[in-house]
DNA sequence: CTGTTAGCGCTTTCAA
DNA sequence: TTGAAAGCGCTAACAG
């Protein structure tokens, strides 16, 4: 079933068909409701890959996301797939633990002939990514705070989630901050250790290489760098997190130790990830507002499509402290809390 | 970049290169050679656009979830996208919360000519997907349990699942098992509870009526389940759950009352969620291994796929128990557990 | 072994 | 206000 089908039971060509489907005034309204009655009683669906193929356009963004088994990444999926869905366009998937999954995830849009890319977490390596550039396919990163020709960025302001999240802290007297930090090495681990690191300035505390180690942005790292933490000589009181999944370790790690949260050491993470609100205790997070992320990265998606060969734009999205079970005073171990 | 060019230098036709692409023997390796040299040096990517319109297949399977933010079937994405990927397939995901989605998205698939479509958990609302049937797309159901013309079925095995873990509580001397199962009405639902009261009777225990109540596959509703129980007259020692969710609600309940897992109740989750092994204590589940259903459902379409005028099969996959810290010894309630 | 060609469904230009 | 026709990139049937 297709346009010409439509056109020969109303009697019209399949000019005219495509006229009435895409809104054109140029068509007589008792001809066009005609053709609709007829749209709508045969249940047409229109096949997009035409088009795809006549104009390069396919109505798809293409995701790149470095694991979608943290719940971060799972649930902003699903609000950016909502809001395409809304717009109209679907959404290529790609899972890119690898850069060799990278390059062949980058090879898939460019074959799908996405409209555009947004790219979460996973290192942006640009000669991964070159082909995007070469076809001039608009870019969007996040959290790499860098545009530049045909790519845009959003990213989270970790320096007032962190402040904030510091300033809570010291409302409850906590001085030792300990920081469990990302993997090593990504820009986006060294952003979060900076603004970190500020916040504790800021709030005139001293800042204390032996308090800060590094994660994998997962559970199993958390706990691993929790426990290196707890070994140290001087130890901390509150422990913020690069993210909900390593704080989620840490507090595992402060349990395996027999230490409570947050009678002996409060922990804070960072995304606001459902199970935030779950775990034993409730985790104190720094919360990234998915809904607005996902409303910048589109616009910076358009913004970067009216020109592709402007100097993309940098949008911010603001975090916010989302207090919870996991921090309380300094130094009221409740021993024995669970009766 | 398209066929032609290449061919031009090449100086073939067009045919000749899309032979060597598609690895057709017709070629002079000579020829061929030649060809997949420029192949390689422009890095050529082929359209698939125009395949998909000559021969409405696209090499994409659809694929229904029900709740992008339940970790199992994020998982489940990951590895299901994995796989297709492996097979040179994109996959069309689709969240369907509602019965109105379900309808978008039935209509988003057919626009893309996917070649299949998985349906996962959501209620498989005939009328809905009435149009996939008409369309002759080949379907499968996970858990519906049922096959007909043109839809296969991949159902987890409940009995067994639920059989091993009665046991399991029997060992431990559990007596009165308490069920949390999933939303009322949901066929699947029907199943896990008639799978859990089949594993009671086997085990020579009674089934109570009193210790069964129903969730909503989410940890809101596992807690509110476990209040529920825990009101009863007789109490459950230990509670198995219709999945990992609804196991989190009843475990976070249970600290709520103060009572300690698993010293005063065992909780048995399903599904073996990443975070189950990391959750306080780290909760015992029958896992549903993810990869094997993964394989099963392409299993299942292809099957179906061969001939969508034939019945479907029905496929199992059994899940197996994961024995963790959630699940103990009846009645010997640790006070004080945390020092 | 290789080339020519038709046609998938759609939109848009041009002509009427 | 409508229609005719071209062409997007690819592949299979057919011709050589």
């Amino acid at each position: 079933m297709n346009m010409r089908d439509i056109a020969r039971r109303a009697g019209v060509s399949s000019a005219t068909v495509s006229r009435v489907i895409n809104g054109s005034p140029l068509v007589r309204e008792k001809t066009a409701a005609r053709v609709r009655k007829i749209l709508e009683d045969v249940k047409f669906i229109p096949n997009p890959s035409a088009t795809t193929l006549k104009y390069g356009r396919s109505k798809t963004y293409g995701l790149v996301i470095p694991d979608i088994t943290n719940p971060f990444y799972a649930e902003f999926l699903g609000i950016f797939e909502e809001l395409m869905t809304e717009i109209d366009h679907e959404v290529l998937v790609t899972v890119s633990e690898s850069p060799e999954k990278l390059e062949k995830n980058v090879r898939r849009m460019l074959m799908r002939q996405v409209d555009g890319v947004v790219f979460m977490g996973s290192e942006f390596d640009t000669e991964k990514v070159d082909a995007l550039f070469r076809h001039r396919i608009p870019l969007v990163t996040v959290d790499r705070r860098v545009a530049e020709e045909g790519c845009s960025d959003v990213a989270v302001d970790f320096n007032a989630g962190y402040l904030e999240a510091v300033r809570h802290l010291c409302l409850l007297g906590h001085q030792r901050l300990g920081f469990i930090g990302g993997i090593e090495g990504l820009k986006t681990s060294a952003d979060r250790l900076k603004a970190f690191r500020k916040a504790v300035e800021a709030a005139d505390l001293v800042y204390r290489e032996e308090l800060v180690t590094g994660g994998d942005y997962r559970i199993a790292g958390g706990e691993q760098a929790l426990f290196t933490l707890m070994k140290s000589r001087i130890k901390p009181t509150a422990i913020l997190t690069a993210n909900d999944m390593t704080a989620f370790g840490a507090v595992r790690g402060l349990h395996r130790l027999g230490l409570s949260v947050p009678g002996d050491v409060s922990v804070i993470g960072l995304d606001d990830v459902l199970m935030a609100e779950v775990l034993q205790p409730a985790l104190t997070t720094i919360r990234i507002p998915r809904r607005r992320l996902a409303d910048e990265c589109l616009k910076a998606l358009n913004y970067t499509k009216e020109d592709v060969d402007r100097k993309g734009r940098c949008f911010t999205v603001k975090p916010e402290l989302k207090v919870r079970e996991s921090t309380g005073p300094v130094g009221v171990a409740k021993r024995s809390k669970r009766v």
